[in-house]
This record gives C-alpha cells, sequence and structure tokens, in this order.
DNA sequence: ACACGGATTTTCT
DNA sequence: GAAAATCCGTGTC
C-alpha cells in the first residue's frame, strides 16, 4: 500500500547541499509531472550521483558546454539531456553552487496516472516495467529537452515539481556502482535504491560498442 | 533469468 | 569521426 504522500515541494535548500547527501535523501520522495490530459506522480525508487568537474563519469567532467549548462546553473532545477540517438534522462541539479552536481532519476513507481504513462510506454509488460530506467522514466512522464532548466521546486500544479512525499527509511536504501558509466571502473559507489523494490532496474556494467563499418 | 547486437542522432573531440 | 549516464527484440539456458 502507498502512503498518501506530503504534498509540500522540496525546498531549494534541499537541493543545495552535497549531492551525495541529496542522492538518497531522494529515495520514496514523489515527483509530479502536470500534462494537459492530467497528473502523473512518480515515487522514486532508484537514482544516481555525479559530481562535477571531478568525477570521470559527470556530464561536467571536461567543464562547461551548451548541454551542461543547467548543471552549472543554481540548485532545483531540473537538468534533461538527449542520448544514443532516441532516449531522454533527466536529473535533478544539487548544491553547492557552481559545483555542476545532480542526481539522475533512474526508476520509480507510478503511483497516480499509470493510465497515461502507459500511453508512452507500450512496451512495457506491466507496470513495474514503466518507470524501470531512466529513459523509460522520462518517456512515462512526457519529460525532453523542453523542461530542461524547470524548476523542480515549484507547485504541484506547474509541469514539473518534486514533492516531499515519505522518506525512505535509511535501513531500505542500498548503495553500488553507477550503470552503464564508463571510467567508472565501479570505484563510486553512488548508484542508490531501494532494497528488494520491484521497480528498481538491474545493473549493467558499462559496454564499449563496436565500431561502425 | 540472462546475454547479445542493432537502432539512431546529438554532442563533443 | 567516435562515443554516448539506453532500450528492445531475439536467442539460449
Amino acid at each position: 500500500m502507498i502512503a498518501t504522500p506530503d504534498r509540500t515541494p522540496l525546498t531549494r535548500e534541499f537541493f543545495d547541499r552535497p549531492v551525495l547527501e541529496v542522492a538518497p535523501d531522494l529515495l520514496g520522495r514523489v515527483l509530479v509531472r502536470t500534462t494537459p490530459d492530467g497528473p502523473i506522480e512518480l515515487r522514486l525508487t532508484e537514482v544516481e550521483a555525479y559530481d562535477g568537474e571531478n568525477d570521470p563519469g559527470s556530464h561536467a567532467y571536461r567543464g562547461r558546454t551548451a548541454r551542461n549548462e543547467v548543471m552549472y546553473g543554481p540548485p532545483g532545477h531540473v537538468y534533461v539531456y538527449f542520448t544514443y540517438g532516441m532516449w531522454h534522462c533527466m536529473n535533478l541539479v544539487c548544491g553547492p553552487e557552481g559545483r555542476a552536481s545532480a542526481v539522475l532519476l533512474r526508476a520509480g513507481e507510478v503511483i497516480v496516472g499509470a493510465e497515461l504513462a502507459r500511453k508512452r510506454r507500450v512496451s512495457a509488460r506491466n507496470d513495474k516495467e514503466l518507470a524501470k530506467g531512466p529513459a523509460r522514466l522520462t518517456m512515462a512522464l512526457g519529460v525532453d529537452r523542453a523542461l530542461d532548466g524547470a524548476d523542480a521546486c515549484a507547485a504541484p500544479d506547474s509541469p514539473f515539481a518534486t514533492l516531499t512525499g515519505t522518506p525512505v527509511a535509511p535501513d531500505q536504501v542500498r548503495s553500488g556502482p553507477r550503470t552503464g558509466v564508463a571510467g567508472d571502473g565501479g570505484i563510486h559507489p553512488w548508484r542508490y535504491w531501494i532494497g528488494n523494490d520491484p521497480t528498481v532496474s538491474p545493473y549493467r556494467a558499462h559496454t564499449p560498442r563496436r565500431r561502425r563499418t
């Protein structure tokens, strides 16, 4: 059973902390995506931290570019990028300011608006797969680059908001190497998920792809 | 349940 | 020109 989420939006101060502190604290929180057809709400079950210019896995590793601009901006905003020629992934920017750190939203449980999410996730075999993976998550929520830079500390009826929700108990938080990250080498255990949750995506190591002929 | 390869185009080197 | 914070269908165990 899902407890009724606390409807209070997360504050700028919540995100204005080191990303390794914010990331596990996001588990169990609720996202609200308001669309013309109605709201979709997602309870976060899996996230990953990316920590600025000193993190080889981060988009900010080689400094500021047009794409990662939002990562350098104020905390509490949404960073959306396009990848593999087909997919979008979304992050929440964290403090401290100028650090270019963010949390990738990897998976969650749809608790409101599953019928809307199913229309965008035709290949999902069941509702547990609606947002089981970072690109599936953005598909389920109808998020693309139009939301890049959007405020995540807004009211629940804005296009996108993060709600306080019910934070998961600390003893349910698991952590391990990030998924599919080149050069990470499994050194940073910066992937966080809720133990035994059926909506968490499977771990995959980074696999370099064969050169096109 | 798990492994493999193709898809597709933006972004940066 | 090469790689990319992935997904999906297909094949095997």
